[in-house]
DNA sequence: TAAGATAAGAGGGACAT
DNA sequence: ATGTCAGTCTTATCTTA
């Protein structure tokens, strides 16, 4: 499922400037105050530094606005696919001849392995939706990833995978791995082993998730009131204040901080319901809650 | 310098309560 | 529904050739 860029715009509750970020939900949500506002204004801001380091290439202006037309109601009314023929084909060609205009040393065999790989993002981008943009950052990655000899080994489709879940990290879009697992039928472990290798030896670097996102994002899918979602807020900013939180899966810190804000708030929901809601199992909800439970007291005791 | 050994930490499954 | 434990996976660090 698709989702929009962030938006960055001014908290009308707390004013002082602060961020408010359009979580997948679609709802706007200030990252200070958990102030939600249901209208959707803002402009889209996208970046995308690695391009731009791209002397002569003018990516940015690439047609992204045909991919997104059907965003949102495609998923409604079905997929587009049908007039999917040219008008992809067009824009995978665009995608080679830039990639060849970056670099027309590559050699013969390379050349041919990256074809099929774009074929395979092709196809890929036909059951995923993907936007143009996300396509030719896609397939600037793999190609870069098959220069240092990081394919060799690994399944292709991983390393594209990979590559797109982490475009879609970059651009803000909180894409699951779960629909990349499907649509590139590879095992969670392969696409996160090559995820984790392109990230390294590629040096990029992917915004971290942010937890209070992640908070908002579990509350929306668990069905969770707007008092116990301010609440958990609260309680994850104190989390990562204590610093306990570092390494943790923000997912799974969302969930236990959910959990006990239910608890708190009276509002009953079951650990299964909320560790699914996050995509985490319930056990480390668990524990989780206990490390959180554990600081919760550690600062009260240090308050009195 | 590169490849193996070891330890620590995290997440998930199975079972018990 | 919730709590507990053993086995797995990954990364970092140390050792060995």
């Amino acid at each position: 499922m698709m989702k929009p860029a962030d938006n960055i715009i001014i908290c009308p509750n707390c004013g002082d400037g602060q961020k408010i970020i359009d979580v997948e939900s679609g709802e706007l949500i200030c990252t200070k105050c958990g102030y939600v506002i249901h209208d959707r204004v803002g402009d889209v801001h996208e970046d995308w530094s690695i391009l731009a380091t791209e002397p002569s290439s003018k990516l940015r202006t690439s047609p992204t606005s045909l991919a997104r037309s059907g965003m949102g109601l495609s998923t409604i009314i079905g997929r587009p696919d049908k007039s999917a023929g040219s008008g992809l084909n067009a824009a995978m060609r665009s995608t080679f001849d830039r990639l060849r205009a970056w670099d027309f040393r590559v050699k013969g065999q390379d050349e041919r392995s990256l074809r099929r790989a774009f074929v395979e993002l092709d196809r890929l981008r036909g059951i995923i939706q993907l936007s143009d943009a996300i396509v030719e950052k896609t397939a600037y990655i793999y190609r870069r990833a098959q220069e240092r000899g990081l394919v060799r080994g690994r399944t292709m489709r991983a390393i594209l995978g990979a590559a797109i879940y982490i475009v879609q990290r970059e651009m803000g879009i909180s894409g699951t791995m779960d629909d990349i697992i499907k649509a590139t039928n590879t095992k969670e472990k392969d696409l996160a082993r090559a995820y984790r290798i392109l990230l390294r030896e590629l040096d990029l670097k992917v915004p971290m998730l942010d937890p209070v996102k992640c908070v908002s994002r579990v509350a929306n899918n668990a069905n969770i009131g707007e008092r116990t979602k301010r609440r958990a807020m609260d309680m994850i900013n104190d989390v990562i204040k204590s610093g306990q939180a570092a390494g943790k899966d923000p997912m799974g810190l969302a969930a236990s901080v959910l959990y006990i804000a239910c608890l708190c708030s009276n509002e009953p929901k079951s650990q299964a319901t909320i560790a699914e809601a996050a995509g985490v199992s319930e056990v480390t909800l668990r524990k989780n809650q206990r490390m959180i439970v554990g600081i919760r007291q550690q600062t009260t005791e240090s308050i009195l």
